[in-house]
Order: structure tokens, then sequence, then C-alpha cells
DNA sequence: ATTTATACTGTATATTTTTACAGTATATAA
DNA sequence: TTATATACTGTAAAAATATACAGTATAAAT
């Protein structure tokens, strides 16, 4: 999580103390009669940035439309706002805020091991795994995978969700679906980046 | 602390688990799509009441400027440790504590819709369908199902996570497992209780 | 038979609120 | 020296929202 600036963590603070006095979260106006600044913009672009930081969600379009998603306070957090990624064709899956579809309120600890984050399956490619298109795969970021595991492997500028296999200089990507072939990487000529391994998938039906 | 009416109830309830899923209160038009009021004064109204009766505060002027004074939920509705419940040969899943294997603890509105349980899933009988042998499956209680949906259905003791299916007299039960068979039930012989649907699913890896 | 309470629809308007755009000022880095 | 980021002011318009007013309908109470 990115670091705040002065100002955005004052308007993070009064966001927070007006919640808990009013039990509905300020206007911009409100934010700014608080601070003492005299244009609402002020407080409009501390919100954005504080947004794009990942500390809170702004509802476009409504008013006091503003939630908490990590507080400040250092008070106990359950049921935290995890986010959900989409699994992009190229890039790494990085938590900008600009790649997270939206956030599920929930328990980092709710499967056998904690996560970081949500990732969107896309294809086909791990259906008998019965692991489908749209399927939410929680993701733990860590390079410490073992065979056999399900991870997140970025070649180049592709991601892609699959078994992992590593055997001497060679890494195996194995999918689980008959029509889709392994993918084979020789590591003395290709790089493959670790991004992280499945513990556990959500599905909405 | 006076007695609300079916109908207030029904906005308190509306207005908490907005808050609970935004974290902000819904406006008027808001509580009306919710539940099907086409005018915004149907809500004016009762918030009003609601009011009166001492459940709410509002912030006149404000939009959004609601405050739950007295909750009628008796639990809190974030973090709440929802019940797991194994898919057992006989009997309906009931919540006595002696059927609750464990608890898990998550957002009762993590899914698109509110659930009541966790069913474990036992067999092999909904593969296709991506779902697997201890799969955790969310049930909502209700009877309201759709043709297509997935529902936990007891026949006799027995009871089955399957495909819904109804065409007049007759029940079908449908499998995604070609190995298994469409379980057909004449309603004129046999009765058949539908428990409640699956509304998602989670798994650990 | 008439009132009273509940439970709405439908419309209209004043007010609140978001949000875009055009600037200003200052410190820091390239 | 020229960007670049932070941190604002000031204005204005569009959109969201609260809320008043005038009705309708129904069941229960008086």
């Amino acid at each position: 999580m990115k670091e705040l600036t002065k100002q955005q963590s004052k308007v993070l603070a009064c966001v927070e103390v007006y919640l808990n006095k009013t039990g509905f979260p300020p206007t911009r106006a409100e934010i700014c009669k608080e601070l003492g600044f005299k244009s609402p913009n002020a407080a409009e672009m501390h919100l954005r940035a504080l947004e794009k930081k990942g500390y809170i969600s702004i509802q476009s379009g409504s008013s006091r439309g503003i939630s908490i998603v990590k507080s400040q306070q250092s008070f106990e957090q359950i049921g935290e706002q995890m986010p959900v990624i989409g699994l992009v064709a190229a890039g790494s899956p990085t938590l900008a805020e600009e790649n997270i579809e939206k956030r599920i309120s929930c328990d980092p600890n709710m499967f056998s091991d904690s996560f970081d984050y949500f990732l969107k399956v896309k294809g086909l490619s791990m259906i008998e795994a019965g692991i489908h298109e749209d399927d939410l795969v929680a993701i733990k970021k860590t390079t410490d995978v073992k065979n056999g595991d399900l991870v997140v492997v970025r070649l180049e500028d592709e991601v892609t969700l699959k078994y992992f296999k590593k055997t001497n200089h060679s890494l195996e990507l194995i999918p689980a679906n008959k029509d889709f072939s392994t993918i084979e990487v020789d590591l003395r000529e290709q790089e493959a980046f670790v991004e992280g391994k499945s513990v556990g998938l959500i599905r909405t039906h």
C-alpha cells in the first residue's frame, strides 16, 4: 500500500471521524469546512488520490459515495475488502487501482492459507480442474511454489494460471483441458516469473 | 421501543443491508428500487415512521443522511461466522449445532445474493459443473427457485444438490456427470422439499 | 357510517452534491 | 531551466436527492 502525503492523511482521518460521528460519509464541501479548504475541488483531488492508493473507494455519481477500504486507524479490520483483478492478456497482475475491477468483503484467512487478491479467470484452460471462466481464484503472492501447485506465472507479457511442474532447467505449465497443450519453458532461454499461487476459489452462481 | 409494522421492518433491514454492503446509507429512490416501491415518498414515509419510533435518525437536508440508532439485527453482518454443514445422506441439512462441521468467517453478502450456510459437497454428481467433492456451496434458504437453478432438494430422507427442472406434475433433478442419471419425481406420488438454492461456491486448494 | 392508520402512486421543485474546467503558487527533481 | 508533483482557489453546470403536496386504496376501529 502506497504512502500517503500529510494532507491526504488528514482527509482520510476526516472522513473516518465524520463517519464515526454521523454514520454516513461527508460531502466534498463538508471536508473543506472541516479542514479549512475554500474549494470543494481541494477535497475532490485528495479523495481521488486516496482512491488511487487504495484507501477508499468512491461510488461515482452518488452523493457521499465514499467507503473506507483500508482504515488508517490501527484497530482490527475484520472483513477486509479484497481486490479482484482481471486476468489480463498482457502485463503483471498488479494491484494498481486501475486494475481492480471491484472488491469483495471477506476474511483474508478464509482459506487454509492467507491470500492477497482475487484473480478473475479468463478462458477454459483449467476447466477440468473445475475452474470456470469468471471464477475468482484467491492468489497468495509468493514465489515459493511446489510441483502440482496451481500458480500464476508471467512469461514475457503474458500471464497464465496453470499447474506448476519444474524439472531441472525446464518449466512446464500444465493446463487442465485436453484441447490445450502444456507450455514448456527452457529456463536457460526464457525467463518465467512466478507471481503467486492459488489457495482457493470462489464462484458466484 | 415501539413495535414496527411489517413494511417499516423491511425498510429498516434494507437500510442496514445497504449500509453493510456499500458503507453509506441509501437514498429514498434506492430503497424504492430495492423494495419495489414506485414513489420515493413511500420510502420517505417509512423513514419518518422509523425516526419517530427511535430506530434511525435522519439528518434533514442531507443526502443519505440516515443513521441507525437501534439495529434490528441481533448479530454483526460483516465478518460473520458462516456455518458449514455436511451433505449428509439422510435428513435435512439443518442448522442444528451437531450438524455444523465448522464455521468460516466471511461476509454473507459476498456473492450476488445473501446466503445462510455452506454445504459441503459429497460425491461427484456435479463434477461437470465444476463442483468437486468437498467444495463448499453457499446455500440461500428459499423455496423460490427457477428451472436451471442449482438447488438443494430433499426426497424422503435423502438430500441432493442438483439442477432443478419442473414440468407440470414432474420434477427432474439433473446431475452434471454422464455417469449419473437424472432423478425423476412424480409430484403426485412423492413429495419433494426444496431446501434452498446455491448462490456461490468456495474451494480451498 | 365515519374516522383513522397503513401503505402506497405520481409530480414537482428547491437544494445538495458531484465533478469538470481554468487558474495560481510552491517545492523538488531532471 | 523546465518539468513534475503537491496543494490549493474559484466558478459553473449537470446530476442526484430530499421533500412537499395532492391523490388513491384498503382494512380496522369507533
